[in-house]
DNA sequence: TTTCTATATAACCATATACTCATGTAATAT
DNA sequence: ATATTACATGAGTATATGGTTATATAGAAA
């Protein structure tokens, strides 16, 4: 294994890294659909404030998100639309994965749909 | 956030997380052209025998991968193709975000193709 | 049976991670 | 200038994770 690969997979680790914990998905799915501020961000996702904070910059460090400033606001908004694309996959392996009935199968999906 | 969202996130962090490791992208992406047993994956990887088997263990626990067991071997094998496209999603994703040249580029991506 | 090969797993250690509380900082309002 | 609002960050702590070494187990061979 050469060294480029090396790094080529610590640099997907880490990617993938920033999306395994579910309090970051919480918040990347609160952006689904625009810019959001931390306060707003920390009422959807139910976290402290403290805590919030460092989520989003890991996330934004991953480059997973983006931050602007405005006034005493800081607005958080997706990078990159394909982190919908990789957790729409991620979800659909799991759906599969559960051998529950059609029914409950769909509520769980459609729970899980993120964009 | 519903009890129900709140168990999605755990469950797809979960299954980020098996995949946020470098060693283990190595095995999963030893394991690209078809089965192979520990012994084998061992070599590929470059890691200790117990090492790999733990994180066999715990690929096989997150379902991306499984096990047939023959004789006195262990053949792996991947659990789910989806793998390999949350994989080259990523590699796009960091390849967009790395600014380098269009050779480099080039020679980059095709290092980290994995299927 | 004893031995060898292949794999799994327990015990242990070091580091990373996630969280909380407290404090720092910057823009706005009074 | 002071206070307030919004956010970031450092210190400290508990738990999770990844790694190593040593041991257990199971099948095949001698």
């Amino acid at each position: 294994m050469s060294q480029l690969d090396d790094q080529a997979f610590i640099h997907i680790a880490k990617y993938f890294q920033a999306l395994a914990e579910p309090m970051r998905l919480k918040i990347v799915h609160g952006l689904r659909d625009g810019e959001k501020n931390v306060t707003e961000l920390i009422k959807i996702s139910g976290g402290t404030q403290a805590n919030v904070s460092k989520h989003l910059a890991l996330l934004r460090d991953a480059k997973l998100i983006k931050r602007d400033s405005r006034g005493t606001k800081a607005y958080y908004s997706i990078a990159d639309q394909r982190i919908y694309d990789l957790c729409n996959l991620v979800c659909g392996q799991i759906a599969n994965q559960m051998s529950i009935d059609a029914a409950a199968n769909e509520a769980f999906i459609s729970a899980l749909k993120i964009n």
